[in-house]
DNA sequence: TCATGTGAAGGAATTCACAGCC
DNA sequence: GGCTGTGAATTCCTTCACATGA
């Protein structure tokens, strides 16, 4: 099932297709093709059937891919089947943003738990989405869930009572690494930091960076920078050639 | 200076590697090197070389590198060094949330004009950082400037009076398509869309995509979409072992 | 006949080894 | 001696052509 020399690119374009497939069954389409899926992704329809193939078999030859079927199947690949409990560390703006945006309830991201250092923000109440539980047969019904804000030196004692699976970094830049290292020493093994700056897998202590340590192990670590996306487009417009040509969409 | 096959990941590092001087420099480091950089970029000194060579040579052999030319160098390279001006259309919590975000007004990005349809927001007034003039002397200091929130129908008219490089999408998904269109009959040349779904390069009227059209020719798109992140993390900490294993960190 | 699935070809990006220069 | 700069080698990813099966 996980055969090694999967190219990452590969994951992040799977999760759009999967996205693509959800408009499709918004607009009641029940099949769909290659070709299709790839003039929405913007890739070659040769990229859509290697990426899959990557995973197994979803088609039929001749037909083309059951919408319901081949959404449930990259669901399922993707690992957002299961609902993954998160907490955020830093609930200043762009923490209370994201807290609220819409889409990452609907797969089973739930919030749990919100830290922050701020006296001013300590306990303030925030209504997060929560999925109504699956087998209460509600479908699509969200309600919201109120939280307060605790504390960063709490988050140890909170993990111990609740499992946490993943950590929503959004702390200042210069606390990036020491917010991130209060969250694995809270033994929470996935972090998705949205700070400018990589966080290095180990403690730094007194400012300087230490051998990796046992703790950092088996943590999982994405960034997402979005002034990393306004600087590549000031370089994009001011050097437009040497952007990606459109893929020709062949068969 | 803009030779064709650069790899697009290269500009993303030489992004980060901006960044890391600008770390150094506030360490008051003066020098460094490929090794140096790499470990904090956290890719090999092979790559830091190669990626630096695409656009000149900036070091001296046997020494390593400059800190402050460097950093000059790549925020030419990168074309940081002028001014962009740039409008943020939906100001829900996420657009104002970048509006507020320190980082952007450091590397020239100045936001000028605020846009949304919904009645609440219309009219509000919001303060965004503002760089002050270079030519000031001032240095280091910023300042804020007030903004009101328009209505996206009187876009059009703005840019007319008001020169715009750049508009950042942050309206909801379903309403990107059709808030990027506006943006480029406005004639703005770049988006940044934070919405999780991809613009496509063509007008939709009545719901059908179009040709592609003059309007979309030259307009550059680029993406940042954090449900993205979030799912990548899911995925990688149920296939730790497809994760790409640290570089050798080697000369 | 159609569109998928896949081994093979091709191209691109990274890694390497070393020449070049302080 | 030390670290950069760069052609060459290698690895990885994408594109292709076609065999496969509905």
């Amino acid at each position: 099932m996980t055969a090694p020399g999967i190219p990452t690119a590969a994951i992040s374009r799977l999760i759009t297709y999967l996205r693509i497939l959800e408009e499709l069954e918004r607009e009641e389409r029940l099949t769909t093709s290659s070709g299709a899926l790839a003039e929405r992704a913007q890739v070659n329809a040769f990229q859509v059937r290697k990426d899959l193939a990557y995973f197994g078999r979803f088609g039929t030859r001749g037909m083309g891919y059951t919408v319901s079927v081949l959404k449930r199947e990259l669901t399922r690949v993707l690992g957002l089947n299961r609902s993954w409990n998160v907490v955020i560390v830093g609930m200043g703006r762009l923490g209370q943003a994201i807290a609220h945006y819409p889409g990452a309830s609907e797969y089973q991201f739930s919030y749990v738990g919100l830290f922050d250092v701020r006296s001013d923000l300590i306990g303030l109440q925030v209504d997060v989405p929560a999925r109504r539980d699956l087998h209460s047969g509600l479908g699509q019904g969200f309600q919201a869930r109120t939280l307060h804000i605790q504390h960063i030196d709490s988050l140890a004692a909170f993990t111990a009572q609740q499992p946490v699976d993943m950590g929503f970094l959004a702390v200042p830049t210069e606390h990036a690494q020491s917010a991130a290292q209060s969250l694995v020493e809270a033994g929470v093994k996935g972090i998705l930091n949205f700070a400018p700056t990589l966080i290095q897998p180990r403690a730094k202590e007194g400012g300087h960076l230490q051998e990796i340590s046992d703790e950092w192990r088996d943590v999982m670590v994405e960034n997402v920078d979005f002034l990393v996306g306004m600087k590549r487009l000031a370089f994009y417009m001011l050097n437009p050639q040497l952007n990606e040509p459109d893929p020709e969409e062949k068969t």
